[in-house]
DNA sequence: GTCTATAGGCAGATAGAC
DNA sequence: GTCTATCTGCCTATAGAC
C-alpha cells in the first residue's frame, strides 16, 4: 500500500507542514516565519531548515499537500456518485468547513500574494485552481443534462463564478468574522444556479 | 469650497498615499515597507514619518482615501440616474478598470490580511464593504421593481454574492494574469442575475 | 520638510557540535 | 535530527542637524 503524499515524509516534516499551513492561513506567506513555526512546535529554526531547505521549498510543499487533500476530497465526492446538486453542495461544504475553523482557504490566501511568490509556488497555485475548475465544470455539465441545474452561461464560466464567489466570500468573512454572511452568500449563489 | 478629503493634505502626503496604494496592491500591507515608498518617491524614510507617524496610520489613511474615491464613483453612478442594470455594470466596471491596470482592489487585498491588521484598519475595511453592500442592495431592489433584474434570494444576500464574486474574481485573476477569465466570470454573474 | 545617522529587533539562512 | 551560535540584511522608528 502506497502511503499518501502528505505522509511520505518523516513525522516531524508532517507536523511542520500542518503547523505552517495554519500559520499561513492566518498571516499569509510574507507574514509567516520559520520562527513562528519553530516556536509553535517547540523546536529550533535550524531543525526546520533540515526538513525544508528554505521558505520557498516549504511553501511549495504546503501547496502540494493542500492540493492533495483537496483532490482526495473531490475524488470522494466522485466516488459517492450523487446527483450534480449534491456534488455542488459537497464542494461548497469543503469551504464552509474551513471557514468554520475561522480560517480561509490556504490557496485563496496565497493567491492574494501571487505577485510576490516564487515561481514554483505560483505554478502550483495555478494548477490547484485549474483542477477545481475542471472538476466543477464536469459537475455542472452533468447537472445541466440531468436538468437539476439551470444556468445561462457556459459551464466553464459558471465554474469560475462558483470558485470566485466562494473564495471571495471567505475573503469577506474575515472582515466580518461572521459565518452567517458566508452562508447567505452561498445560498444566493446556489439559488442563482437553480434557475427560477 | 471645501477640498476633498484626499487633497486636504500637502502635495507630498498625497504622493505618498498614491505610491503606497500601488505598492500595497502589489505586496500587501505586511509586505510593503517605508523603504519601498521612499525609494519610489526618491525621498528618505524619515520624511515619510513626518507625514505619517507610523505604518498603521498610513494604512488607515490609505483605506480612507480609497473608500472616498470609491464612494465618489458610486455617487456619480447615482447622479447619472440610469436603470438598475446600468448601475450594476457601472459597479462592475469600477473593478474591471482596476484589473486592467494589473492590480486588484486594495481593500480586497487588505481583507486577505485582516487577521493581522491593526484595529483601526480593520474597522475601516468593514465600513468600506458595508457601504458597497448597501449601495448594491438599493440598486438590486430598484432592478427588481423595474423588472430588469431577476434573482431568487434577498437583495442583501445577492449584493453579498456580487461583492464576493468580484473580489474573488480579482483574486483568481492574479494566478492567471488573465483578464479574459475575469470577464468570463463577470458575464456568468450578470447572466445569473438576469434570470432566464 | 527633508536630511543623516542610528537604534533595536526580527527575518532567512548557515556552520558545526552533539 | 536537533541543537547553539552567529551572520547579514531589512524592518519600523527616533533624534537631531539643516
Amino acid at each position: 500500500m502506497t502511503p499518501p503524499a502528505t505522509r511520505s515524509r518523516s513525522g516531524t516534516a508532517a507536523l511542520i507542514l500542518a503547523t505552517a499551513a495554519e500559520i499561513i492561513q492566518l498571516k499569509g506567506y510574507s507574514g509567516f516565519s520559520y520562527a513562528d513555526v519553530a516556536a509553535e512546535l517547540k523546536i529550533t529554526k535550524a531543525a526546520l531548515h533540515y526538513h525544508f531547505p528554505g521558505k520557498a521549498e516549504l511553501g511549495e510543499a504546503l501547496i502540494a499537500a493542500w492540493a492533495a487533500r483537496f483532490a482526495d476530497a473531490l475524488a470522494a465526492l466522485d466516488a459517492a456518485g450523487g446527483p450534480a446538486l449534491a456534488r455542488l453542495h459537497g464542494y461548497i461544504d469543503l469551504h464552509a468547513r474551513i471557514l468554520g475553523k475561522r480560517r480561509m482557504c490556504m490557496c485563496g490566501r496565497l493567491a492574494a500574494e501571487y505577485q510576490t511568490l516564487p515561481a514554483p509556488m505560483r505554478a502550483a497555485l495555478v494548477k490547484f485552481f485549474d483542477h477545481s475548475q475542471v472538476w466543477l465544470e464536469g459537475s455542472l455539465e452533468r447537472g445541466q443534462s440531468e436538468g437539476t441545474l439551470r444556468f445561462a452561461s457556459a459551464p466553464r464560466d459558471t465554474a469560475l463564478l462558483i470558485i470566485s464567489a466562494l473564495e471571495g466570500a471567505m475573503l469577506l468573512a474575515g472582515p466580518n468574522g461572521d459565518i452567517e454572511r458566508f452562508n447567505a452568500t452561498v445560498t444566493s449563489l446556489v439559488s442563482a444556479l437553480h434557475g427560477p
